[in-house]
DNA sequence: CTGAAAGCGCTTACAG
DNA sequence: CTGAAAGCGCTTACAG
């Protein structure tokens, strides 16, 4: 059996109630008393036990993570930052793969509140789920509006948008297509489409978006842009992932990067610089958009709720590579 | 407030011992009861809290995941399945990121014991860290031995290994260099290098292993081997990292891929596989080595101790890409 | 079929 | 400076 608080007292000869009062350095306790304890904390190998103090306290220092899937290196660098930083704060993160699917995320919210989380960050793709208010949990959203009530926190997608079709227009692309998710998701990241197709329009040209669903093969709808646009020569993908796909397929096609084509991605993880370092692509600060989050959940946990911006959207880089 | 176990009793007219059955469906209930319980519950919005069940059951159905960094693709997808099995068995997962520092493990540890975790999984590269085995707390290591009571899963690295040297010398390559993680580390992964080593000397080659510290820039040891080795023609990298940074190199450097020089991985990653899809490597079956490590934690969690072998090698895949 | 009581391992007023 | 008692939100013998 595991010891107890009781074990601790017995054997330093004094009650539960002053071990806890040690524990918490809380109170007067006189140095002899003090160290018995500890002297018979270590004796005995003994932990406290935090569910008991979670119990009691009605604070768990819980946070949960909802992600799509970790497997993708930029959730699985959001999700390193974030868990680096709670535990800094000395927060434990649970960790939740959604993979987009509103039944897993449900799931994985109800067992969130049961294990009395103080807190949720979530990237989800899937609005007005399951009462995020209604069990008035502290919630933040990274890249997503979730509902009137939920800040959310992400990278300047217009104005990386902005940068990666000026980029190209700059380089003398003369016909420039734009990758993106699905446009019923009325995610921010939907500023990046905007952002191409207003430079676009501003410099009189066409605008043309291809849409390709979150975790599903892009090769098919990058084909089909292939084939019905032979001229294209500038593509900005709103990831990187999709980003590489396009790289393969014009290798594919024998269409040379940069020269006959030029390509544009977006996020720019550590995983993917290493791995691809020649892509061009828009780096968002991963560790800054952890930072901040983490940063207005705390507070919401706190409970100041008028303390931060609902929306805050933190500055990209332009990270040139060899395929421009 | 969040209602309690009291609150639904009282709206539902009966005891909480009786809402305690119903929610556990334990012991003969009325439907008539279990209606009237059920009802009360939704009316004002009861979750049970796990805390105060798994103080009393001292059980928390919570695990414990530390990893190096969940930024990089492999660790990644592997907390992506390690999660995703323990969502589906019911059970939660505390992730932790060590980054490989040997007093982060130990605060992640002490963390995880406090937590009252069922059970740890474990990718670590430092052996006889705090008494992994004094706390009899359930362990299950991947990819690293950690001591002679804590089992192992990995992926066969020797015959990954013995796979990647020999698609090189079949391929004709004529000067194979190995680059690894330092020796030091003991882990399994020891097995690729000393798999490299074994098939050069039965093919009367001389095996030259290059060695490169995880979480470190690459570039310079691999710059060096370029410069000493200018004759090299193949290389094996422990790593589907190491391998991409080889490739860069190669790039820099003019030698062409795979007619000048022929490069395989080690992983397979899904994110690697389609950011580098051409990319020669052993892959590992990720999912696999998740199932089984999880297998072999529960069943030490429930009592067994015996009946689960100690070392697990599953097996490795070919991927042929355009680097060979 | 249902309830009162004790206890899981803590912490915090309240006394002294 | 220290301890006895009550309680956090549950569950499980034990009665009935």
């Amino acid at each position: 059996m595991k010891p107890n608080i009781h074990d601790v007292a017995k054997i330093a000869g004094v009650s539960s109630t002053t071990v806890s009062r040690v524990l918490n350095n809380r109170g007067y306790i006189s140095e002899k008393t003090k160290e018995k304890v500890y002297k018979a904390m270590e004796e005995i190998n003994y932990f406290p036990n935090d569910l008991a103090r979670s119990l009691f306290n009605k604070r768990t220092n819980l946070i949960g993570l909802i992600i799509p899937n970790s497997s993708n290196p930029f959730y699985g660098e959001l999700a390193f930052h974030i868990e680096s930083i709670c535990a800094s704060l000395g927060y434990k993160l649970l960790l939740c793969n959604s993979l987009n699917r509103i039944d897993k995320e449900e799931k994985y919210l109800e067992m969130l509140i049961r294990n009395q989380v103080d807190g949720v960050v979530v990237v989800t793709y899937n609005r007005g789920i399951l009462n995020y208010e209604k069990q008035n949990l502290s919630v933040v959203a990274i890249d997503h509006y979730l509902s009137k009530n939920i800040p959310v926190v992400g990278s300047d997608n217009y104005g990386g948008g902005k940068q990666a079709t000026e980029l190209l227009l700059m380089k003398g692309c003369q016909y420039i297509v734009h990758i993106n998710g699905p446009i019923e998701l009325q995610t921010p990241a939907n500023l990046r489409r905007i952002a191409y197709e207003d430079v676009m329009k501003e410099h009189g040209r066409l605008p043309i978006t291809y849409e390709v669903s979150p975790h599903q093969n892009h090769q098919e709808v990058i084909s089909k842009l292939f084939d019905e646009h032979p001229e294209v020569d500038g593509i900005f993908a709103s990831d990187d992932l999709i980003a590489a796909s396009v790289i393969a397929e014009s290798k594919k096609r024998g269409k040379d990067i940069p020269t006959q084509l030029k390509v544009v991605g977006y996020d720019g993880t550590e995983a993917v610089q290493v791995i691809l370092p020649e892509l061009t692509t828009i780096q968002q600060p991963i560790d800054l958009i952890a930072k901040t989050a983490i940063d207005i959940l705390l507070k919401q946990i706190e409970g100041e709720f008028n303390n931060f911006p609902f929306e805050t959207y933190l500055p990209v880089k332009l990270l040139e590579g060899g395929t421009t």
